[in-house]
DNA sequence: CATGAATGAGCTTTCATTCAT
DNA sequence: TATGAATGAAAGCTCATTCAT
């Protein structure tokens, strides 16, 4: 158990190398020797716990979409109303890209990149089916507009990536009220 | 005295051989070779036209976002109505990213990705000025919500990349129907 | 946890193959490629133990400079007179000029040309203390004219690297009968 | 005769700007393309007046070479003694080496180098024959010592090179007292 | 004669990966 | 398991030279 967790440590500090360069640096500029150097161990222990360099990202990507649902579902309960567990999921999102800021971009980059492999990519999707759920039963409850869950999450969910992109953080500090008002807007565009 | 002149035709084959290969291989997947390759120039001719590859790299952003702003701007007047206006612009661009699907990827990967000089993208974001122009028009006509123009670009424009991303392209084909749902969705979301 | 060491021998290997290749071909028809083929490492092998070229080249010549100074007063003790001081480094040197025929070359090459950084060739001047402390010793004798340490230098020692160059060692042959000889002219030149 | 003055003058400026890049930079770092943009010339011009690289650098060192000995022999006239024909022929040297540094200096670069070839060396060894014969009377009239004008050389004459060597000229000025000296170590060492 | 464009070959250096311990 | 050394392949880029005008 003990060497389990020593193991993991390394494993762990390997993605958040990764993470972290990719993000800073682009995966163009993110030599697995730096990485290595990052997460202090040797280049060669890499390829204990990853199978290639593609299957690191691959890893990554599949972990950070795990973290990004285990932060967008919290507290979320299908007994409220929906724009109420609407409101719960969109908040919690916001607040992922608000907080945990590396991640976020760093699936940004994924999402238009082909860095990920397709199939990998197919997978993270699944985890957004709760949403899916909540808007089927929207729009049978007639509360929400009965178009496309892709044109839901364009306008509602997606809009939420530029405004935490790095380039524009500058120029429009995101504060509580403006986030309000980003709700209001994301919920005016598909509510009935 | 006369001799052979730096023709404009292989810098644009240059310019058009990086964007296939960046587009589809990603930056870290585009080796000047291969662009030469594509372009059928000799490597060494790309140092004709090109600084290094960070400068071939930026002149094919700039390129694009001129491109985009051409396209964006295309049959907009000034003297219609706020939401005609916009209307004009928002579909001009959905075209876009319908039509110039490799220009509006690159442009989508350069803007999630540190692959661009930050001085660059700065240089790229003139070209919005126009719609801006008209928003600002829009609260002062009490037609458009007051809230900041990094929401309503978020809210109307941004969501186009999502629609038009390789991922989705399969699972939702974007038909005549789903645009005009899609506007009617933009305009809801940022009318008063 | 053992792992494989740094071995001093392909460092070794490495700047003997500098040594020969600058010296038949000049540094500038000296490739790493071919180094790394006459030591017989991998071309990447080379930048485990040296930063890039030009360090490999600057290290080269300190060891050089080091060699040299090992040889030069090799057997010398301060108690002799002046000039049997002096004869002994003389002929020390002579023979390092005589029998290390490519190191002395290089050095002669990298005195001659802007191929060691400044900072570097600064650095291997130090090597000649023992002989400007010998010199001053003689002047204060009375055994050696008052002249600059630097004209010291340039005739008397300075002249067996011309008697050394390659181009000229086919018209002249150094025998034992010219070396000393040359000891004579030397001494002559600079005793009172 | 317009028409070739005028190429004249290209040839010179080329010869020009690579003594100009080889002292500065060396033959290593001396590009074409650069010796073409001091020269103010096309690099294609480069080929009108020399073959190659290789022709163009060994034509500069056999005019380098007429240079030299144009200045070493100048004033000098056979009908005075030996010493003071050896002085003029001495001081012309020396001023040579101070005065056109950029000259010496690239003589003492190519004569410690692999970078011209050969034949041409030997054949820029003749420029010489009127101190060789000087040497020879001396020896008959017995006021020099009978010894190869090989040692004669090398501790009367190349000694200079030392002297005016960029890496000691901060070190060592060279004041006329200083020069003067050197003329006596110099014929100290050779006179009987 | 003169040129700027063009280029194939080759340069230095880096990289993902494997080796040997 | 874990490592630093080692590497073949390939990257970005430069160069001496030639082409086409």
């Amino acid at each position: 158990m003990a060497i389990r967790q020593k193991c993991d440590k390394k494993r762990i500090d390997l993605l958040k190398a990764t993470l972290h360069l990719v993000n800073n640096n682009g995966f163009h500029d993110a030599p697995m020797s730096k990485m290595a150097k990052i997460a202090e161990v040797s280049p060669a222990t890499i390829y204990i716990y990853f199978e290639n360099k593609q299957d690191l990202i691959n890893q990554l990507y599949l972990e950070m979409k795990t973290l990004f649902s285990s932060f967008a579902f919290k507290n979320y309960h299908e007994e409220q109303c929906v724009k109420e567990s609407f409101r719960q999921i969109w908040f919690n999102i916001a607040n992922f890209k608000l907080n945990q800021v590396e991640e976020s971009n760093f699936l940004s980059q994924c999402d238009n990149t082909p860095m990920i492999d397709e199939e990998i990519k197919r997978e993270g999707l699944k985890h957004l089916q709760p949403l899916l759920n909540l808007w089927e039963r929207g729009k049978q409850e007639g509360v929400i507009k009965q178009i496309s869950p892709y044109l839901l999450y364009a306008f509602t969910i997606y809009p939420l990536a530029f405004l935490t992109n790095k380039q524009f953080k500058n120029s429009c500090e995101l504060n509580q009220e403006k986030i309000d008002d980003a709700f209001n807007v994301a919920w005016d565009s598909i509510k009935v």
